[in-house]
DNA sequence: ACCTTCCCCTTGCGTCGCAAGGGGTAGGGA
DNA sequence: TCCCTACCCCTTGCGACGCAAGGGGAAGGT
């Protein structure tokens, strides 16, 4: 999948919260995440991701800890808020209504070949 | 729909070139278009369509030439070229492929009610 | 004469993904 | 021992672009 920073715009903010709906991570740990659920199609800069999950805390989405990570790393593990929780619910929603009149208007049939 | 920019990002220019495979269209007539297909939930700031027209055509994906609109008012028609087309086939094809990997993550089930 | 609708445009601003840099540590292999 | 890879964190500069807020002008009705 080409990276298309335009559709990840859309979407960055979601997968992260999405990613740590299961438990704690940290960065490296959701970019991983990410990763794997799209099958490696899609990759993430740490340019992008770090200054994302900053962002999120800003917002009261995350919040964060410091620890050890499974490899013996000094790492910052990321938690969902309950604002973060609630803030994911509605984004989603959001998200799947606006892509489906996106999608419903790819649809419609154009007349010539 | 609530305006987020982000979602709009990533299929503005896709939703103007739909748009035009019908017929060539001024600017304001894409809006309308747009509005249209969406059922009026998506709406199209004029600092936002103009500009991206312009930048469509610097792209060569449409070209545009000067008429009389149905009111008599003078517009410019765009229209899409062969470019554009393909163009279009292309991204709309890419943005398909990206919605349905993110789709998918989003409908992992997460643990926790 | 005015007002609404239609139709075009630009400037300034803020956001944010990304490339390109930086640093530091753990563990294994040469 | 030394290096190399993997892991893990961060920042700066830049460019792209949606949006708010401005601008202008002409047609048709009241």
């Amino acid at each position: 999948m080409a990276q298309n920073s335009n559709l990840l715009r859309g979407t960055l903010d979601l997968l992260i919260l999405k990613a740590l709906t299961w438990k704690p991570l940290h960065g490296y740990g959701v970019s991983e995440w990410i990763s794997s659920v799209t099958d490696g199609s899609l990759l993430m800069e740490e340019g992008t991701l770090y200054p994302a999950l900053h962002r999120l805390q800003g917002k009261g989405w995350i919040e964060s800890e410091w620890g050890l990570s499974e490899n013996n790393r000094r790492a910052k593990y990321y938690r969902l808020t309950r604002e973060g929780i609630r803030h994911l619910a509605v984004e989603a929603d959001s998200w799947v209504r606006y892509t489906n009149v996106v999608a419903r208007a790819l649809a419609l049939e154009s007349p010539q070949p």
